[in-house]
DNA sequence: GAGCCCGCGTAC
DNA sequence: GACGTACGCGGGCTCG
């Protein structure tokens, strides 16, 4: 067998290609600054992409410099009607330079030779002497580099091009590409070539005579009329833009191939960058893991060892705790293992199999973890808080949620995962359920991997916990989040904890029953809508509705959607008009949805230990600081119609006990008349007015007494579109109106309220100086796009930045009452508790005797919670359920 | 079949 | 493009 000698490899990558067609090819990336990153991420990918599918031996990237080279001297248009660097793209560039320097890779630029000529000097100088080159660009002109040594591949399209596949693509050999791209030109360049000659006749050309100067020399013996002139006219400009063409393979560039050896990229810089950038996915891609060896990770098994772990935490202020589940619903959930950390880098497991064994090593940590005097901290507090209550532990005195630290810190990131949290504020790569266990369906539970793998997880992660609190509780501070944090939001994560683990009682037989009735309904009903379509076609798709609405019955199109038309409620709603079978869809729609979403769907969340439905209560979601509920969403149960009112009255009361539902009267718009302290607002609550009468009073030029009920309705929709920043197109929209009458509406309104004008006006100045937006209690909400030269995503960013000041006040205020009730009926012993929380309502389950105490409770504390320009309202009300108490 | 996006609709 | 914040359903597509 021969001894094949293996030639090392050069990549030589055509930077300035790549930077434009990265810009070009992602749009609209930005970190939180606002910074543009489009450019750079995708570069930054293509970079790794090259190095992780390639065996990368020897690798450099080059640029083009500013300034003048030997073609403008030659050519003075060279160039010259090349596309200015778009705004976004050029303080992107140093940055490009800066990633390629921290991947450890030499950048080269010199000034007066483009990066076309640093390649190819290159590229001929290393092939000549032994190595193969690759060379790294979308740009068609360097095929003409291409040799037995030298390939040319573009990474965006995965295409090569050797010897042979520039013969398919030119028709001629490589070096004679030059010759066809002179007389064809090159619009980018700018080098003209010759006109009225395309590639095809170039390449006709050259095949046929070999060059530039041959075809000159020999034009006798062009065939096309219309070519020969043209070359003859411009026989000059051909041979100089032939010349322009060719990429000089002789330039003087100083180069050391040692320093392009592949070693690894500088993880300490590169960090430093992704960080500063946001790019967290690449961060996790690397892998980059500190380099400090595992810490001090043991297994706590016997009493004796929990002896020792208690006496260490309770040495400590407070203590990091974690907990390792199989289950996404912490009220079903096994708790496999428990996690605790005194300080970081040293971190105790205890194993917790469901059947008991280390039950009474367990409960050694009683005492500590109800002590408040021993705060506790960990990533999502509230789980821990329920779990560990359902194997009859109670934990109190919450220190720090690194969750809800980080969501505080910028409630609109897209995930609050630990490592992604750890990786973003420490650096430091922790694995992801995925890499340990795998994800979906096949994702394995912790309880079947070995012991070892569960123990060196739970405290890799337990540990990043650790890390992270003294940073977030830091920067939580730095930004003026400590009373938001520590005096509300911690406190809310035991509420949130005790509300999930109550649950709400539901009447089972009464869904079953309406879903019954229901069912008989729709298919009847579908049965109609198929007779009078004329055919059977599932109702519920609108792919083939759009078919029988538009195509079939030729019904007016409305609305486009991505694909097809629109079939909501707004279009079937205007086509009823023209006939049946929308309204029938419609009405067919609103009860399909009713029992798939809620009548059936419900009794399945029914826990059966509890025989009740635990909805999470989401603390780390939304961008304004409302909670969100989820599994079931219990904040979007139907109250409209009477159908979905019929779905209220299944959340009911135990026997001897009624439920309580407390509803802030108008918060949004009390909170804008505070926040804005416009005297004609802040007058009409404070005079308790009807505020929509009060408003169409104002706006219509009417007395209060004669305004209509069509009048209020008008009003109301003007209250609602200024909380969520509407124009006179939509305002005119919703009301059916023109859009000038709109128009005059709001200008009739901000005439009569000024100070919501200035107030909106300020919120606006400040966000665009800022760069976020802030509620009464300082919760923050950073607006990237704020500043964007889009018009839809300025303007997008601008109603958002209207719209969370007041939303997100009135959720602070919800909150804190929610505190504060919860405080007070653990003060006094009370046996009632809230269960639902629903943005501006709060839903309780009380015993009839409690009954009066309690509703004279919550409507004090919530009237009370804080003391605004305007007071706040209550309406409160009982029932056995849900619906009756909501009156 | 799992996972994802889309269109749609429910709540405040 | 045009009204903010959520969640979840069924349909239908992609991917393995």
């Amino acid at each position: 067998m021969t001894n094949r000698e293996v030639k090392p490899t050069l990549f030589l990558v055509d930077g300035s290609n790549y930077i434009f067609r990265a810009f070009y090819a992602i749009r609209d990336l930005s970190n939180s600054k606002g910074f543009p990153t489009n450019a750079l991420y995708g570069f930054t990918n293509m970079l790794l992409k090259l190095i992780r599918e390639n065996e990368v031996q020897y690798i450099a990237v080059a640029f083009d410099v500013k300034g003048p080279t030997f073609r403008h001297k030659a050519f003075d248009a060279y160039k010259a009607n090349r596309r200015a660097v778009p705004e976004a793209l050029l303080p992107q560039i140093p940055y490009v330079k800066e990633i390629v320097r921290g991947f450890s890779i030499p950048v080269l630029e010199q000034q007066g030779i483009e990066a076309d000529d640093i390649l190819g000097t290159l590229a001929r100088r290393y092939a000549s002497l032994g190595l193969k080159v690759v060379l790294v660009s979308g740009d068609k002109d360097l095929m003409q580099l291409v040799t037995d040594d030298v390939i040319l591949v573009d990474t965006m399209n995965d295409k090569t091009y050797d010897r042979k596949a520039v013969r398919e693509r030119f028709g001629v050999e490589p070096e004679q590409v030059p010759e066809i791209l002179g007389l064809m030109g090159d619009a980018s360049d700018n080098i003209p070539g010759v006109p009225g000659i395309g590639q095809k006749g170039a390449q006709r050309l050259i095949e046929e005579f070999g060059s530039v100067e041959a075809v000159l020399g020999n034009l006798g013996k062009v065939h096309n009329a219309r070519a020969k002139t043209a070359l003859a006219e411009h026989a000059d400009q051909a041979r100089l833009s032939r010349d322009l063409a060719v990429i000089r393979i002789d330039a003087d560039v100083p180069f050391d191939l040692e320093e392009a050896r592949w070693s690894g990229p500088n993880a300490e810089v590169l960090k430093e960058l992704f960080r500063e950038f946001e790019f967290s996915s690449l961060l996790q891609q690397l892998k980059i893991r500190e380099q400090s060896v595992e810490g001090d990770y043991r297994l706590v098994w016997t009493e004796a060892e929990m002896k020792v772990l208690v006496d260490r935490l309770s040495r400590e202020d407070s203590f990091t705790i974690g907990i390792l589940v199989d289950g996404e619903d912490p009220m079903k959930a096994d708790l496999v293992g428990l996690s605790l950390c005194p300080a970081p880098g040293e971190v105790s497991y205890l194993p917790l199999s469901p059947d008991g064994g280390t039950e009474d090593v367990l409960r050694l940590l009683q005492p500590l973890l109800a002590d408040v005097k021993t705060a506790k901290n960990g990533h999502d507090l509230k789980a821990v808080l329920i779990l560990l209550a359902n194997r009859g532990i109670r934990m109190t005195g919450l220190g720090c949620d690194t969750m809800v630290a980080s969501y505080l810190l910028n409630p609109a990131r897209p995930s609050v995962d630990l490592p992604e949290v750890v990786t973003e504020h420490l650096d430091r790569h922790i694995p992801t359920p995925r890499e340990v266990v795998g994800s979906g369906a096949k994702a394995v539970p912790f309880r079947y991997l070995p012991e070892d793998a569960r123990l060196s997880y739970a405290c890799k992660r337990t540990d990043g916990v650790a890390g992270l609190v003294p940073v977030l509780l830091e920067k939580i501070r730095g930004g003026g989040f400590g009373d938001l944090f520590h005096q509300v939001e911690m406190p809310l994560v035991e509420v949130l904890a005790a509300i999930e683990r109550k649950g709400v009682l539901v009447d089972v037989e009464l869904l079953k029953k309406i879903s019954q009735e229901m069912g008989g309904l729709l298919s009847t009903s579908e049965e109609q809508i198929h007779t009078l379509a004329g055919e059977r076609f599932n109702i519920n798709s609108p792919k083939q509705l759009q078919q029988i609405l538009f195509e079939k019955l030729k019904l007016p199109r409305g609305r486009k959607t991505k694909e097809g038309y629109s079939t909501d409620v707004d279009v079937l709603t205007n086509l009823a008009a023209q006939h049946e079978l929308p309204a029938m869809i419609l009405s067919h729609r609103s009860l399909a949805k009713l029992k798939s979403t809620y009548v059936d769907a419900l009794p399945l969340l029914v826990n059966p230990k509890t025989g009740r439905i635990h909805t999470s209560f989401n603390q780390t979601v939304t961008a304004t600081g409302r909670l969100s509920s989820s599994n079931p969403n219990l904040q979007n149960i139907p109250i409209r119609t009477p159908e979905g009112r019929r779905i209220r009255q299944a959340f009911t009361a135990p026997e001897g006990m009624e439920i309580v539902s407390a509803d802030y009267s108008q918060i949004e718009l009390r909170v804008l008349a505070h926040l804005s302290g416009d005297p004609a607002l802040v007058d009409a609550f404070t005079s308790e007015e009807d505020i929509h009468t009060r408003t169409a009073s104002d706006v219509f030029g009417v007395f209060p007494g004669m305004v209509t009920p069509d009048m209020r309705r008008q009003a109301k929709v003007i209250n609602f579109g200024i909380l969520y920043g509407m124009s006179a197109f939509g305002l005119a929209k919703e009301l059916g109106i023109y859009q000038k009458q709109a128009q005059a509406y709001i200008d009739g309104y901000f005439q009569r309220y000024q100070g919501v004008r200035a107030f909106l006006d300020g919120i606006l100045d400040e966000a665009r100086r800022r760069g976020y937006v802030t509620t009464l209690l300082n919760r923050r909400r950073y607006l990237p796009e704020i500043n964007s030269s889009n018009v839809a995503v300025r303007q997008f960013a601008e109603r958002t930045a209207i719209n969370m000041p007041i939303q997100g006040t009135a959720a602070d205020l919800i909150k804190v009452a929610m505190v504060n009730i919860q405080r007070l009926l653990e003060k006094k012993r009370l046996q009632s508790a809230m269960i639902l929380q629903v943005h501006d309502e709060l839903v309780l389950e009380v015993p009839s005797l409690e009954k009066e105490e309690v509703m004279a409770l919550v409507k004090r504390e919530m009237e009370e919670v804080i003391s605004l320009q305007v007071p706040l309202k209550v309406d409160i009300g009982s029932g056995l359920n849900w619906d009756e108490a909501h009156d």
